[in-house]
Parts: structure tokens; sequence; C-alpha cells
DNA sequence: ATGGTCGCGCAGCGA
């Protein structure tokens, strides 16, 4: 089973290369993030005659979530359910996919260290955690696919001094990271790929993608049992070149179907 | 070089 997930910057403006891009690769399931739509705008329609279910969580403007899928999608879930109040971004939404549970998160940005936005990030965290101990078990196959804004390590990160200070990196959202995978969450890429300078994200200015300035922010957390299936990961860095790139590159993830604990995946 | 580029939507903010 081949997932996949990519902050597409706008699924209207992205939708040319993300039609092109699923047809190339033809992931079992694809989780989007910054679909910057409305949930009557999103193309439900052109998802599915390219033989996709969806699922979409939007807002419009800004943020926005999906989940597509060629192996069905069942139990739905928009936001936390976690008994506190709704989310005020749409920043995550659930679905089952064969016998997959799949999250597609976009995790905030933060903006500045110390900033409300910043707290609300870490909390954002402490919510998905929640919701992951109330209604998931690490025994299950789940994965929770998106973007982190969190770069891991500082492998994860082109230049350690030119993020001193910033977002993405400081211990505090690190450790909220950490304690979403002490769940039961395993960094697949990461199992199987120890050198630095794996990006899935790069700034658009100066020429960011070309001078290899970027950041691991991307990733695909499997639950224990899932990750034990995995094969193959990687990150596609064509998908940022060429006309119109979003800013983020797709990670995907490849899981054996026929490993004991996870049979039957795509049925 | 303390900037740069996108996307949204039409000024300036968010990333």
């Amino acid at each position: 089973m081949l997932v996949a997930t990519w902050n597409v910057n706008s699924l209207k403006a992205r939708m040319a290369r993300v039609e092109e891009w699923i047809e190339a690769t033809k992931p079992d399931v694809l989780c989007l993030q910054e679909t910057k739509l409305a949930d009557a705008q999103f193309p439900a329609m052109s998802f599915q005659a390219l033989g996709y279910d969806s699922v979409h969580h939007g807002q419009g403007q800004w943020n926005g979530v999906a989940i597509l899928s060629r192996v069905g999608i069942e139990d739905t879930v928009s936001g936390f359910d976690d008994g506190r109040e709704p989310d005020p971004d749409a920043r995550v939404v659930w679905a089952t996919c064969g016998a997959l549970r799949v999250a597609s998160v976009y995790v905030p940005n933060g903006r500045e260290v110390g900033h409300d936005h910043f707290h609300y990030k870490l909390d954002w965290l402490g919510r998905l955690r929640a919701h992951l101990d109330a209604h998931h078990d690490p025994s299950e196959p789940l994965v929770v696919c998106g973007d982190w804004n969190i770069a891991p390590e500082d492998r994860d990160v082109w230049s350690t001094s030119a993020f001193e200070g910033s977002t993405h990196v400081t211990p505090e959202e690190r450790q909220a990271l950490e304690k979403v995978k002490e769940w039961g969450l395993v960094d697949v890429f990461r199992e199987q790929h120890e050198p630095g300078g794996l990006f899935s994200y790069w700034d658009y200015r100066g020429g960011d993608f070309h001078q290899k300035r970027g950041m691991r922010i991307d990733f695909v957390l499997a639950s224990r049992a899932l990750a034990k299936a995995s094969i193959a990961n990687l990150i596609d860095r064509n998908a940022r070149k060429g006309q119109k790139p979003s800013d983020h590159a797709p990670v995907l993830a490849l899981f054996d179907d026929s490993t004991a604990g996870v049979r039957g995946l795509w049925r």
C-alpha cells in the first residue's frame, strides 16, 4: 500500500500539478494540506474521475486538509474529538482507507517563538496526542501524515545557525512532537535514511531549492504495528521543480500488505 | 545581500 502526503500550498493554484502527479504516481492514499479551499470548492469530482474518493476539511483562504483514497473512505472525522472546544482552524481530517486509519495534519506554523500562535501550535500537538489516546491504539495500522512544521533534529535543516531563535527547531516544539510519537508512532522515512540534507520543504525565496537550503518538516508517522511493514520511503524532489511548484515536495511511504499484523491493508 | 517569492485577494498578511 502506497501512502503519500503533500502540502500543495493552494489546491486551486496547484490542481494541474496534483492531477499530473497522481496519474504518474498512483498512490493508494494521498493526504493533502493547505488546500486553501472551502468544502464547496473542493474538486471532489475531478479526483473521482481519477479513481479517488475523498474527504476535505476546509475553511477557504487558509489551511484546509484532505484525504484521497482509491481503497475506500469510511468513518471520516474533521478536527479533534477530544472533549474540548472545536479547533478554529481546519488542520486535521481523519478517515479509514481500506483497513488503514489515516490522519492528514497541517500543524500550525507558530510564526514567532513566544507568539500566541506558537503556544497554539504546542497546544495543538497536545490535542493531537489526546485524540490518539481517546480513539486509537498503536497496535492498529494507522498513519498520521502531513506538514508538521517541525524539523525533528538538526540534521533535518540545511543550517542550524540560520534557524537560531526561529520556530520549527526549538526544544519545546521538538518535545511536543516527541510526545505525539511516544503514543506509538515511528518516523518511517528517518528509520530508513540516516543522512541529513534530505528535505521536503524549500522557501520560494532566494533560490533556496536550487541552493539545497531546505527543511524536512513533512513526514509520515506510522503506528508501531504498521512501521514493521515499512518497505520504502522517499521524498519526490522532482515535484518541487518546473512550473508553478508547491514549496513542499510529496513524501511517500510504501507498506507491505502481507506483513503479519497488517494483512489486508487495502481490503 | 538582514533581502528574496509565492498565494490570497486587492492591502498587506501569512508562510
